[in-house]
RNA sequence: GGGGAUGUGGUGGAACUGGUAGACACGCUUGGCUUAGAACCAAGUGCCGCAAGGCGUGGGGGUUCGACUCCCUCCAUCCCUACCA
């Protein structure tokens, strides 16, 4: 009798004949180089089915690489700085460096329980100090490289717990733990010139091999606009407000100025002005992040001065906006109201004045598309493109505006006023900012001592009084700066001497970096800006950190994402336990493809299961043997062989060029319902037992990316030691070939009947033969043909 | 508010270049095996219709001999929106 197939037996078996050999340690050699990267988890505690679905993806193309003799780099870390240590810290009396050590030796159980072939020897944590350490250093590099500085900015604050909460930790306006009203306040923090390299940003997106959807997410929210800088002259004094506008075509359309509450003119009249004051007090009251700003309530109040309209000298007033943003732009706007949608709204709330400088094929105002100017003095008649020329022109002249890129893309704001971070490594001397030498570094985070709760920095005296005199920075880094460049610091991650090596100019640049669409913008540009900065201080080669990208979708549960708020998650591991790591790792493939989101199905799982038993029926107990195959094949065996190549074919292409490994593992399900059963039989003959053991060569092979443990257990038994992952196996083109074909005979385009043909059959005769099928005859009557279509060797429609 | 995606049977999905819609699986139905169940095996399964046939890829419109695929428009859901990672 057979022996069952036991995956948890196998499993254990399997993995440690690999760790034994330490199989997947990676060295420099000569091959072609693959360097495989999914993105790194943050230590929450256990593996959701996300990370599972992300790290498959990247093993099954490791290993089908591996299978074709690439040197494959495929290292795994932590991305172990964050928010939620400090969370769990205040909740369960655990320091932060405990919770996240014990989490991180959880899940790292269970990425080895899922036979991940990762080179565990390159394996970093983001929050050891030999890691930050060099990440100190690069912040050095940057700021001698002049990119970085320090400015007032504007941050969500909680006054009663008297801390900065994330975006995420305000909840209805509200802070998550003191309930009280957030407010906007502004302190002074540290930024990077990210800025800089806007151009470049935008330019080489063009060489990425990425998703077109991720690219165009990148390029709009670099956001590079043309248009004019134009100055409006305070009525009184000498002070003006200068404004940026795509649209210089409207300006004879301009009927306000509104500035954000933030700007220095409005702070300046709120000493003065009462009901400034209070509209300023207003505007505090709220979170500070884009969605929430936009989606608010549009609020303003005129300041009751006066700027002069640059062409006309018209008097227009200032208004103070809820909506502005003194991050972008000037933070100032210039109000259009005939022809932006906002700018409409907010004149008609408050009665200020709307006039139509642009006409087009819309009735109503407000009309935001171009079209021919009326209005507009002498600019009347020209188009918007013309026009807008010419005012710059005009502007120019006048000396009072020119023209002017902008881009949406704003500097990096890199402090957090947290405890769990890399420690920023500056020191003041009287309040004037230094850097620390690199000898000195890494400038470490101090232990929690007497509780486990963490204190932000400020308040550690230990930690900021040094015996200079001096005062230490109380900040640390945004954790986006930890997982800016572990990619490149994963080829030299046991170099204690040196932040990079030899081996990272091998390795670099990633081929393939695979992880959650969610990080399409923030870690991918500021990762792709590290590189850069990284190249032009010679620490790095090439332009770009990630040559091809693949972005996989959500793990969802009835239609949303997995979230603890929702108490929708699935926990992996009891499907680990119950079913082996080859099923969940086959379920996750075969479900959905990579790049859309997964449904997740219970049932499902248990087809999963279903199908490496029947594998494992079919080859267990059944031993490779060489003939010399000379037969004369049955016209069922050659039919079985041309389907084996045929799916070699198919699965090579679906696994190297589509990432489809849904529709791969479908045609090797096909496959195996496609062998006949006499083949398995005891008594069949020799040929038939040749073509049955080319076919489970194929199928081992072909799912040994994906379920390598059941592969590689009956491989062993099958064909002897050798490694399943050697090599993979080549089609034959010539066995594949078929010299016949079913053609469809269409009429108006719907299917009428279905003829086999030869190839290469002429036109005439097709026609001829699908004329006369049955049911295509009856349709046609005596309609008269007006027009034939003929695909060739696919398709013959009449239209009649 | 802005940016990006997605929408196909009871369910997950397939259709790769405008050319057979529903591959492969789950579920369900019927039958076999079994004392019974589980497991396994076999057959069936988009909807309407006795059938011929008709209808069908979120809704509406368009291009085409032919549209899941291209264009316009509307709706729904999801992701990102700079301090969650």
């Amino acid at each position: 009798m057979f022996d069952e197939y036991n995956p948890k037996i196998i499993e254990k078996k399997i993995q440690d004949k690999w760790n034994k050999s330490d199989k997947y340690k990676s060295a420099v050699d000569n091959r072609e180089k693959f360097y495989c990267l999914s993105m790194f988890p943050y230590p929450s505690g256990k593996l959701h089915m996300g990370h599972v679905r992300n790290y498959t993806i990247g093993d099954v193309i490791s290993r089908f690489k591996r299978m074709q003799n690439f040197n494959v780099f495929q290292p795994m870390g932590w991305d172990a700085f964050g928010l939620p240590a400090e969370n769990a810290a205040i909740e369960n009396e655990v320091s932060p460096k405990d919770w996240t050590d014990q989490n991180i030796e959880n899940m790292k159980n269970q990425l080895q329980s899922l036979g991940f072939s990762y080179d565990w020897s390159m394996e970093l944590r983001t929050c050891d100090p030999k890691y930050y350490k060099w990440e100190q250093l690069i912040f050095k590099k940057f700021y001698d490289a002049g990119l970085v500085y320090k400015k007032k900015s504007l941050v969500n604050w909680d006054p009663v717990d008297e801390t900065v909460l994330a975006n995420e930790q305000v909840i209805d306006g509200k802070g998550w733990r003191s309930g009280a009203q957030v407010q906007i306040k502004e302190i002074d923090q540290w930024f990077i010139k990210i800025t800089s390299y806007a151009d470049e940003l935008l330019d080489s997106l063009e060489q990425l091999d990425w998703p077109e959807n991720v690219k165009l997410m990148q390029k709009n929210w670099i956001g590079k606009s043309y248009g004019a800088e134009v100055e409006y002259k305070m009525e009184e004094g000498n002070e003006s407000l200068k404004t940026f506008s795509t649209r210089p075509d409207t300006i004879y359309g301009v009927t306000f100025l509104a500035i954000s509450p933030n700007h220095q003119l409005s702070i300046n009249l709120s000493k003065t002005d009462e009901n400034i004051k209070l509209f300023l007090e207003k505007c505090k009251d709220r979170k500070n992040a884009e969605a929430d700003i936009a989606k608010a309530e549009k609020l303003g109040i005129d300041t009751g001065k006066k700027v002069i309209h640059p062409i006309t000298k018209e008097k227009l007033p200032v208004w103070i906006g809820n909506f502005v943003l003194l991050d972008y732009g000037t933070g100032v706007v210039m109000g259009v109201p005939g022809h932006d949608e906002r700018d409409f709204e907010f004149a008609t709330k408050y009665q200020i004045d709307i006039k139509q400088v642009i006409k087009n094929d819309k009735d109503d105002l407000p009309i935001p598309d171009k079209g021919i100017l009326i209005n507009s003095d002498n600019f009347d008649g020209m188009t918007s493109e013309n026009a807008s020329k010419e005012i710059i022109n005009k502007l120019i002249e006048l000396e009072c505006g020119s023209s002017l890129i902008q881009f949406r893309l704003r500097d990096w704001g890199i402090s957090r006023q947290r405890y769990w971070g890399c420690p920023i490594p500056v020191v003041y001397d009287d309040h004037k900012p230094m850097v620390v030498n690199q000898e000195e570094m890494p400038i470490q985070l101090p232990e929690l001592k007497d509780s486990a709760k963490p204190i932000p920095l400020s308040q550690n005296q230990n930690f900021i009084n040094l015996s200079t005199n001096q005062k230490r920075e109380t900040d640390t880094f945004d954790t986006f700066m930890d997982s800016s460049w572990y990619y490149a610091r994963f080829t030299s991650a046991d170099n204690n001497e040196d932040i990079f090596d030899s081996r990272t100019n091998y390795w670099l640049p990633v081929d393939l970096y695979i992880g959650g669409i969610e990080h399409a913008i923030l870690h991918l540009l500021y990762s792709r800006f590290f590189h850069k900065a990284m190249r032009d201080l010679d620490l790095v080669e090439g332009d770009e950190p990630f040559k091809k990208l693949l972005t996989q979708g959500m793990v969802l549960k009835d239609g949303s994402k997995m979230s603890k708020s929702k108490g929708n998650t699935v926990d992996p591991q009891q499907y680990i336990d119950k079913y082996g790591a080859d099923t969940v790792r086959l379920y996750m493939m075969f479900t959905s493809p990579p790049e859309q989101s997964l449904e997740w199905s219970e049932s499902s799982v248990e087809g999963a299961s279903r199908f490496l038993k029947r594998i494992w029926k079919l080859t267990s107990g059944r031993k490779y043997e060489e003939y010399d195959d000379t037969f004369e094949f049955s016209k069922e065996e050659i039919e079985l062989r041309r389907k084996s190549h045929s799916t070699l074919k198919k699965v090579s292409n679906d696994y190297e060029n589509r990432f489809a490994f849904n529709t791969a593992i479908a045609s090797i399900m096909e496959l195996l319902n496609f062998i006949p059963e006499e083949f398995k039989k005891d008594s069949s003959t020799n040929s038939q037992k040749f073509c049955l053991n080319e076919t489970i060569v194929f199928i081992l092979k072909m799912l040994a990316p994906i379920t390598p443990h059941i592969c590689e257990d009956l491989w062993n038994k099958f064909y002897g030691e050798k490694d399943i992952e050697l090599s993979w196996p080549d089609f034959d083109e010539d066995i594949i070939l078929i010299d016949e074909f079913e053609l469809i005979i269409q009429i108006n385009g719907k299917v009428r009947g279905k003829l086999n043909i030869k190839k290469d059959t002429n036109r005439k005769d097709i026609e001829l033969k699908a004329i006369e099928v049955e049911n295509v005859k009856s349709f046609i009557n005596n309609s008269k043909i007006k027009k034939t279509i003929y695909v060739k060797d696919k398709l013959i429609n009449f239209v009649i």
